[in-house]
DNA sequence: CCCACGACCTGTGGGC
DNA sequence: TGCCCACAGGTCGTGG
């Protein structure tokens, strides 16, 4: 669900909240997401204090004023909400409303001060786990990633290497994490789009000029939906409740029978299913 | 290495 | 109105 720029609208939406705050309680109200929670997860957490919210990849990762960060992946249909609390308490005791949603209410962080996250996830394809911040990097879901598109690290001469002698297209290569780490279905359409580059064309024999061009597309579509506020289709929403509205600019991704955004062109966008899912993409630009 | 396909899980929107 | 099917932002695995 969430690509690169929900998560970091998620990740903006959490920190002023969470960062530098103490979590007073921790409520699981099911034993598993996607995968079961660690065991003590509750136990773990609670009285620890989260002291910086970074994002990594489509990872957020909380880190603790303890051996191991908490590290959350939102799936496709994850979302967090934060209220505060209503009315009046005695101090150290909050009332809250009841949740949303409260079906799909997985995980409650209250922390101190009141406020209370809610991590909601109707699918649960979404998981958190607690993983030991000294070897973070060696875990099996950080291990492999390639680069922050949005970070110098990032260049055409990455996407030469990794494309070099593959006869798959573009589009299903930078879904793939380990070439660069962040990408979904809908950015990838998008940059694609914009470069005028076809979806199924054998990426070992793309211009590396154009390679280029593709990585310095996929930066700007990346800062423009970060900006603003990401994309919502069915359910994201950033953590107060306001929607992202960047799917109002989307110039490829789910709007097949539209024309073609790019100057000059004259096509209708087109959806074919590669590798199980949609890519729209120009059949007359995109070469 | 490439692809096709299915799995995970639930909800929604469109067509009839 | 109601039902059924296709499809959904991600990842993981299998088998040809």
């Amino acid at each position: 669900m969430p690509e690169l720029p929900e998560v970091e609208t998620v990740r903006r939406g959490l920190a002023p909240v969470l960062e530098g705050r103490r979590l007073t309680r921790v409520e699981a109200r099911r034993p598993d997401l996607r995968f079961p929670l660690p065991v003590n997860f509750v136990q773990q957490l609670t009285g620890a204090t989260i002291t910086a919210l970074d994002r990594r990849a489509k990872y957020l990762m909380a880190r603790l004023d303890r051996e191991d960060t908490l590290v959350m992946h939102l799936g496709m249909s994850g979302r967090f909400e934060i209220d505060r609390p209503e009315g009046s308490s005695r101090p150290g005791e909050f009332h809250y409303a009841p949740p949303v949603d409260a079906k799909h209410a997985h995980v409650v962080f209250e922390v101190e001060g009141g406020a209370r996250v809610t991590y909601y996830d109707p699918r649960r394809f979404g998981y958190m786990a607690l993983v030991n911040t000294a070897t973070l990097d060696l875990h099996p879901w950080f291990a492999g990633l390639g680069p922050e598109p949005l970070s110098a690290a990032f260049t055409g001469a990455c996407l030469r290497a990794a494309f070099a002698g593959r006869r798959q297209g573009p589009k299903t290569l930078l879904l793939d994490q380990r070439i660069v780490a962040g990408l979904g279905n809908i950015y990838v359409c998008e940059a694609l789009n914009r470069t005028r580059i076809s979806p199924f064309k054998p990426a070992g024999r793309i211009a590396a000029a154009r390679l280029d061009a593709l990585v310095a597309n996929v930066r700007a579509v990346l800062e423009e939906a970060i900006a603003a506020g990401g994309s919502s289709l069915r359910d994201f929403a950033q953590t107060d409740g306001a929607l992202g509205y960047f799917q109002h600019r989307f110039r490829a991704y789910d709007r097949e029978g539209q024309p073609c955004c790019n100057d000059g062109c004259r096509g209708i966008i087109a959806r074919k299913v590669q590798a199980g899912r949609s890519t729209f993409y120009c059949p007359v630009c995109q070469r």
